[in-house]
DNA sequence: ACAGGATCTTTCCTATAGGATCTAGGGAAC
DNA sequence: GTTCCCTAGATCCTATAGGAAAGATCCTGT
């Protein structure tokens, strides 16, 4: 390992394909996937020096990528005292970070409507992979300890993700689109903990066959405002454990 | 000046009050004010080390606070190329910007129902302040240009923001009143261009008023988030110059 | 005269070093 | 035995130096 990596040659060492960006962003996203992993504990001190060694980078860009993350809510800062994973979200907090996404989701899909084609074709796509990671996990019905199930509830995770990021992404509002970004972070937090998303995952594609319907002017006269707000909140009620679940 | 200014000593030196934060905080409030005055033409390059120079600091702290204002959408960041300030906001921008703040508004509003004692007894307090400052604008009839008029103008916006502010901080839902602060900045600047707020003043008054009754109960029966949805509708239709300006 | 290219300056980006602060552990006093 | 103080280690925060890329300027060839 050289000791020496400056400006741009630095990525070809550490092997990923170098966009146009700088150390930061690399190191952001470095950081993000390790956070996202779940397998650092709430509260645990993220020194500055000792992940910037890690890493193979100096403090600075450290530093800078904490300051992105701080405003994602994933780790807090204390002046002078350096940088905390933050710690675990409490059940007002569920109810609060719900009760947002339910804001977001509902108005993007009412500033979508009605779809153009675009939308319709990438949403069509975006729930055709839905489904395939959905048949993925039906795949295994028993318990397939570790590996292939966590790959698979991480890929149905993304795919749920992805159908919904289609909607922001064509509502016309960048700014609805960046909050829902800026929530995303705390969302995949949430369903760590939670963990009831996936044996739901049946049900939540055929809520979003109904947004889709909804969309494509197929559906029974819904509009698909009101069938994205019936979704997240069957997703709320599952996620907070209000229903009686069956088997 | 002295060249050496290391952990709190610095504040001491700056002059203002040192609360338990660090200088990094310090240098993002400069920095801010500096590019809310107004001063700043946009698309100028914000040099990092010219910019520590000018505050006697050294380019790291400069450096994490662009980091944070880049979140805002004030300053914009291009790889190897610097900071720059951001460019004009279109006419595009303003409907979404303004798209967004309703979505937040009426949500907080609708949250904050039924209203604490807490809420109303800020509430008013907030809107005695706004009262006022408007009066002291309709005191000057006339072209009192520059200082007085400005610095009355400022006021009357902290003011018109302090009332909304209220609202978000009881509406008791964090992530809404975060997203509320981040599109601050914006409106911000969006009112340095738009200039249509300030011959409305008294018009916002009496919207904020209807408010404050739908939260005490003692309005025409209307819900404070009817009330609310009004008045942003209303504060967008001046802004955009919708509608025929009397006199 | 104009276009293309080389050079130079400015600026950004990263790395390293040093001072200040917080936390942990041991010893002394009550 | 408990509490307080003090010392040592580790960490954070800031400052400075040096290498690399982008933009501007000047020069040269056609």
């Amino acid at each position: 390992m050289s000791a020496q990596l400056h400006g741009t040659d630095a990525f070809a060492e550490l092997g990923s394909a170098a966009p146009r960006v700088g150390l930061r962003d690399h190191v952001y996203d470095r950081i993000l996937k390790l956070l996202l992993g779940g397998t650092v504990e709430p509260g645990t001190r993220l020194g500055i020096d000792t992940l910037a060694r890690q890493l193979g980078v100096s403090p600075t860009p450290v530093r800078e990528a904490f300051v992105e993350l701080e405003r994602t809510g994933l780790v807090t800062r204390e002046a002078l005292k350096g940088y905390r994973m933050a710690p675990p979200l409490s059940p007002r907090q569920y109810g609060e970070l719900l009760e947002a996404r339910t804001m977001l989701e509902t108005t993007a899909a009412r500033l979508a409507t009605p779809a153009t084609p675009a939308l319709l074709a990438q949403l069509r796509e975006a729930h055709e992979a839905h489904r395939v990671s959905v048949d993925r996990i039906l795949e295994y019905p028993g318990e397939v300890s570790d590996e292939v199930a966590v790959e698979a509830a991480a890929d149905f995770y993304a795919k749920d993700t992805g159908f919904h990021r289609v909607i922001f992404e064509h509502c016309g509002n960048r700014y609805v689109s960046s909050m829902s970004d800026s929530l995303g972070a705390q969302l995949h937090r949430m369903r760590q903990v939670v963990h009831s998303g996936v044996p739901d995952a049946r049900e939540a594609l055929a809520e979003h066959e109904i947004i889709l319907a909804a969309f494509a002017g197929t559906g029974s006269g819904i509009t698909p405002e009101a069938a994205m707000a019936h979704h997240v909140e069957q997703v709320r009620r599952r996620a907070l454990g209000l229903d009686a679940a069956p088997s």
